[in-house]
DNA sequence: ACAATTCTTGACTAATCGTTCCAGAAAGAG
DNA sequence: CTCTTTCTGGAACGATTAGTCAAGAATTGT
C-alpha cells in the first residue's frame, strides 16, 4: 500500500490561517503560504485545492478553534457581567502587539461583499456568537444578575455588533482610555 | 507655453476613490482604475504618482466629502436623538445594494494594521466622527433634549464604535431586523 | 524483493502585477 | 509658424501571480 502523509493536516491548516489571519487574503501569496505553511507546494494543492478553497477552510477552522474559546468563556460559571467585562477588554489588550484583528472580522470587511462563500460563513459566525451572548444574557437573567433585561434577544446582537465595532477601532487605534470608554458605555446597558 | 490638463484632477480622483471603496486596495489593479478614471496610464501616474499614493489621496477625499455629509445630518437643528436615528439606520438602507460599506473602515481593517499612513488617516477620521457626535450630544445636552447624559465624550465614542460595527456587520447579512434591534439598543443608551 | 501509492522537488507555464519608456499628437504663448 | 510643454497610446519592463507537470525519492502492504 502506499505511504502516509508525513504533515499534520491541521496543523498546516493552522499555519494558513494564521497567514491569512495577518495578511488578509489578497495580500496572501501562495509563495507565502508555502513557506509559512512548511509543506511542499505540491502538497498543498493537492490536499486544500486552490487559493480560495484554502481559505473557506481556514475560516472553518477559525470558527471551531476561536470561537470556541469565546463560548467557554461566556459558558463559565459565575458573573455574566465580569465575562462580558473580561471578554471586551481582552480585545484592548489584544490590540497591543500584533494587530491583525479577527479573521471573521476581516473576511466580513474585505471579500463578504463579493463573495458569497464568505459572506455565509461570516454570517455563520454572526450567528453563534450572537447565541453565545444570548445564552449568556439568559443565565444572567435566570440567576438574578441581569433582572430587568427585557430583550435578550436585541440585547445580543447588539453586543455583537459592539464587539465587532471594538476589534475593527482597535486595529488602528491605541487610545486606551478611548477603547475603554468604549466597554465602559456598552457594558452600561445592562445595568 | 504648455497645454493645459484635459481632465478634471478631482473627478479622476473621485472614480479612483470609488473603485478603492468597492474592491478594497490590494484587489484593485492599475488597469482597474486605469478604465474607470477614464484618463491615461501616464497620465495616472505622472499626477498622482504610484499606487500606494493614489490610495491615500482617495482617502483624504472621502474624508472630505463623505464625512462633510455626517457633519452636516448632525450639525442640522432640530432633535439629536432624531438625527442620530436617521444616520443609523441610513446604513441598513445603505446595505441592500452596493454593499460596499465605508472606505475608512475598510482602510482599518484591509491596511491600518500594516500600514502606517492608512492607521494615521482612519485615525484622522475617527477622531473627527467622534468630534461630531460629540458636538451633537453638547448641543442634545444644552437643548435639553439629553439632559441626563453623564459623559458625552465616552458616549461619543461609543457611537462611532457602535456606528462601525454597524457598517461592517451590514456588509454580510440582509437581516434588517438584526440590524434594527443593533440600532434600538445603541441608541436606547441615550434615554 | 516487489509493486503500489504518495510525497517532494523544481522547473515550468500563461497571465497579471506595478511601473517606465518612448514617440507622436495636441494645444498653449511668442 | 515655432517653440515648449503636456497629454496620449501602446509597447515593454522585470517581478510576481496562481496553478501545473513530470520525474524521482520514500514508504507502505504483500
Amino acid at each position: 500500500m502506499a505511504r502516509h502523509k508525513e504533515f499534520e493536516r491541521d496543523e498546516a491548516l493552522q499555519k494558513a490561517m494564521e497567514v491569512f489571519w495577518t495578511r488578509g487574503y489578497e495580500a496572501t501569496s501562495m509563495q507565502n503560504l508555502v513557506e509559512h505553511m512548511g509543506i511542499n507546494r505540491q502538497s498543498l494543492y493537492d490536499t486544500f485545492g486552490d487559493k480560495h478553497s484554502l481559505y473557506l477552510e481556514a475560516l472553518d477552522r477559525y470558527q471551531e478553534v476561536e470561537s470556541r474559546r469565546l463560548f467557554e468563556l461566556l459558558e463559565k460559571p459565575g458573573s455574566v457581567k465580569k465575562a462580558l467585562r473580561k471578554l471586551f477588554t481582552g480585545v484592548i489588550e489584544g490590540c497591543e502587539g500584533e494587530r491583525r484583528g479577527c479573521l471573521m472580522n476581516n473576511a466580513m470587511s474585505e471579500l463578504a461583499g463579493r463573495c458569497k462563500a464568505t459572506a455565509e460563513k461570516t454570517r455563520h459566525n454572526m450567528a453563534a456568537l450572537e447565541e453565545a451572548f444570548y445564552r449568556a444574557l439568559l443565565r444572567g437573567k435566570k440567576e438574578g444578575e441581569l433582572k430587568e433585561l427585557r430583550d435578550p434577544r436585541a440585547v445580543a446582537r447588539f453586543l455583537y455588533n459592539s464587539f465587532q465595532g471594538l476589534v475593527l477601532t482597535a486595529k488602528a487605534t491605541q487610545d486606551r482610555k478611548a477603547l475603554e470608554d468604549v466597554v465602559k458605555v456598552t457594558l452600561s446597558v445592562l445595568d
